[in-house]
DNA sequence: TGAAATTATTTGATATATCAAAATAAAGAC
DNA sequence: GTCTTTATTTTGATATATCAAATAATTTCA
């Protein structure tokens, strides 16, 4: 059996394109903010954007395992972004407020954010971006079918 | 500052594609060769591919850290899937080779890995994936200006 | 009601990622 | 040839990923 190289396929250039941006992001965010990561902020921005999800909610969201999700947020607690506090409905539960230094990190990252997507996107006309969102679309399709 | 709820960029998509993607494909290979990763096989193949790699080369085509790649190898070497050799050339390297397990194990996975590529992109005209390798390569680019 | 099933989170074990620093060998300058 | 610089790999410390199993609370329903 003779495999296509696998650096050759488009699935190995969505793989370089996602880490590319993600290095760089996290590169931009260091230099703001030493000792966060990229996917703490955008944990942090999550819970911002809405208050009351479970943790099982969040994981499914940066499609993350439940355990990772379990102690990242565990670690966002020690570190002083996030504070876990009662949920009265649910006591498997708890919920997770986002603390004043958590909301000086988002208000100072923001616009970091907002460079990071630029400068990724540059160049790419908004036709283009709703074909590549369409394309990833399918191929996400493509192998979520259950068998 | 408010952001764009970050689930809604492209870029989410890019990196929900992938993760689809590679669950997938895991899951596929387990499937017939349990206890090995995507990543093994991948570095499997392209040392197959290419005898005389340093495990830096090995280590910037699947976009890893060098740290993460000697760990990775030396897995795979108590794992049975590689050897050590000694390289007279340069004796910080060793020449990797792969042993008759591993290639068992390419030889196994082959179709699996052209079934899950083929899987992937069902539907993708031969343009739209150029398309899409085209864009992906420009965001790459973006993302790798040294500064 | 109370046992059984389901849901949300956590823990354990192991692998992988990342950064900084160390170890080792090779190459270059003088 | 020794000294300095560079290249390759490894180690340490810590964080994150993954799977399986355990906890613990909630829901279902006989």
């Amino acid at each position: 059996m003779q495999l296509n190289t696998p650096t050759k396929t488009v699935l190995y250039s969505i793989e370089e394109a996602i880490k590319s941006y993600r290095r760089f992001s996290q590169k931009n965010i260091s230099r703001l903010i030493p000792g966060i990561t990229v996917d703490q902020v955008l944990i942090l921005i999550i819970i911002h954007d809405e208050k009351e999800l479970t943790q099982m909610e969040i994981a499914n969201k940066v499609f993350k395992d439940y355990a990772s999700i379990t102690r990242t947020i565990n670690l966002m607690v020690s570190n002083g972004y996030l504070e876990k506090e009662d949920y009265e409905r649910d006591r498997r539960r708890s919920m997770l407020q986002i603390t004043s230094k958590g909301k000086s990190v988002i208000k100072t990252l923001g616009p970091v954010i907002e460079y990071n997507r630029q400068t990724a996107l540059a160049g790419l006309k908004e036709d283009e971006i709703q074909q590549l969102y369409t394309l990833l679309k399918k191929i996400t399709a493509n192998c979520s079918s259950e068998d």
